[in-house]
DNA sequence: CATCGATTCTGAATCGTTTCATATAGTCGA
DNA sequence: TCGACTATATGAAACGATTCAGAATCGATG
């Protein structure tokens, strides 16, 4: 099972392999009659071009490495369709890697991505960063964190105001008459969560009245908005919330799921829900859920840009880059 | 920014590169001293193995390609995290790549995993594969065909049967009363699709009376689901169907999202509508989606598991896997 | 027809790791 | 102290593509 490479090309063709990278590589540089029997030589033996060692000569490689929180999350999936197609524009490909939350996993695929020498990397981070970027950048990877600003990571970002974000929907949800609020979320730590919440807070310190409770989750499923929702449910009277906003689109489903499955509440009557993210499938709940969004194939694109600019121009200086999200109302908060 | 080499490792510990390569592959041959030597040298220097020259001298990557048709669809994600879950404990990674059902992207990322030598490609195949697996086959390189069986493609498979499962949801439907059966899926060129169609005209044939129209439609997303939907909605009422079988559960969500927004069909009341996958959002949509539900992650896990397999015994024959799906009853086909 | 320049070709050197035949050190029994 | 082993360590060769300095080829021109 040997495989062909270019030597054997090139004895078939009757060239030397220099031509024959060429014609790999620099086709215009090649006369029309060996391109000609460069490339049958490759179609007869069924030639295929060994990446390891065109990576070993160039030094790096052509892929962009991308580590996610949860890829069964649509916000996600949503960033790596924007990724993938500004990656396209420029002949690279993505190599994602799902961390789950878990900062195993997520240095695992750091250092897979470093041992196979990306040329970049996108991180939706999970703790503290700060000494990763480091690394990479002391090895000349370039990196952007995505849906995540951390100053002084000396690491460029892309990401959107998550205060302002959560800052909107509570406003939303007092304008609407609500003044029992429950923060839905976690784990805290995530400073996408953590954001979402001051911006709760500041919007709730607007009023005299309302006020913000916070239950915190250990993800961000629509399994741990069921378990949260079931726990409201069983709560008396008194100290029901009279609306909830979650940290994402999945615990607002998993929460108006658990309303509405258990009859025990009903949405937006009894209590009103506001996620966040604007997936697909908030738009097509029990109850269309009203959420925050973000613009997030965009996101994907500008991180893959800005990785792809700092390569080019070695000088290219660190930026954030941050986004406004928007409100989308939906029957889950307007009775 | 030169990168550091197991021989600057080698200077620094006072070692012969040779012993170096031992400590990173087998630390068990080393004495403990040089161990000791060598990791502080590799901590000192930072180093970071070259995974190209590995893979070039090694002759393959630790790497498994994925090629999908649809990161969006939930059901692909699952597959993922299961073939991820398989792929781990057996110190392997997973490549995804994400065809959005165009065969030209299919194609790029087949080539793109070969010049990559991964030790193995699982494959959702779009339109016809053979030529593919007989060229994978003579490089050597182990592949399994996802959720598609394929006669004779000289390639193992793990699918589910989709006859059974097109069946299981007409014979429901039929059960409930319903009569007049819409299946709206397509393209009808992807085998998924011509299997559960042909299940559903399996059914249908067991009776005298029932009828099934075929709606095709360019993909299986929410939005071909809506923009079926609203086509159905606008008919006159003695072309309404009273049931909708969808190829899967976007096109269902889509579908029960436009009856229900349009306010012009009541589901179930007037339309029956079942999906396929048992996705986690058709048991949160607007009217909970009975479903056919597929075991997705246990389909990832088998295929990643087949590999392994046979990369170990090159002398493992090729295997059709088929698991059985299982009906899922919920509101949206039960008044 | 000699010369100059431009265009194409050639092939040895190179990238950084692993491998493996060979060398060396270490252990034990006699 | 001397073999007879075993356990470790060594370092040159190999993996396969790219690069680049220099060689070969070709045309045009005086």
């Amino acid at each position: 099972m040997k495989s062909v490479s270019v030597t054997d090309v090139a004895v078939r063709a009757g060239v030397s392999v220099g031509t024959v990278s060429n014609v790999l590589n620099r086709p215009d540089k090649v006369s029309a009659r060996r391109l000609e029997l460069v490339n049958q030589a490759i179609a007869e033996l069924g030639f295929v071009r060994n990446d390891a060692a065109r990576q070993l000569r160039a030094g790096s490689s052509r892929a962009i490495g991308l580590v996610i929180l949860d890829v069964r999350n649509p916000f996600f999936t949503e960033l790596l369709r924007g990724a993938e197609a500004a990656a396209d524009e420029h002949g690279s490909a993505i190599l994602l890697g799902n961390s789950d939350q878990d900062p195993g996993r997520e240095s695992f695929y750091l250092d897979l991505f470093e041992e196979q020498r990306v040329r970049g990397v996108l991180l939706s981070p999970i703790g503290d960063v700060r000494d990763r970027m480091t690394r990479l950048r002391a090895r000349g990877i370039p990196a952007v964190l995505v849906d995540r600003r951390v100053d002084d990571a000396g690491a460029s970002s892309v990401s959107v105001d998550d205060v302002a974000g959560g800052r909107m929907a509570v406003e939303h949800l007092l304008e609407q008459g609500r003044r029992r609020i429950a923060f839905v979320g976690g784990p805290l730590s995530l400073q996408q969560v953590a954001d979402r919440l001051e911006g709760a807070r500041q919007a709730i310190q607007t009023t005299t009245d309302a006020m913000l409770e916070v239950i915190e989750c250990p993800q961000l499923t629509i399994l741990d908005g069921r378990a949260v929702g079931n726990a409201i449910v069983a709560r008396r009277a008194r100290d029901m919330p009279d609306a909830v906003f979650a940290a994402n689109d999945l615990v607002a489903l998993g929460l108006v799921q658990s309303f509405v499955m258990t009859r025990g509440l009903a949405v937006p009557d009894d209590v009103a829900v506001i996620g966040y993210d604007d997936i697909d499938f908030a738009s097509s709940a029990v109850v269309p859920i009203s959420s925050v969004r973000q613009p997030t194939e965009l996101i994907g694109r500008t991180a893959v840009e800005m990785i792809i600019e700092q390569i080019d121009d070695e000088t290219a200086v660190v930026r954030d880059v941050v986004y406004q999200p928007e409100l989308v109302v939906r029957q889950s908060t307007i009775g």
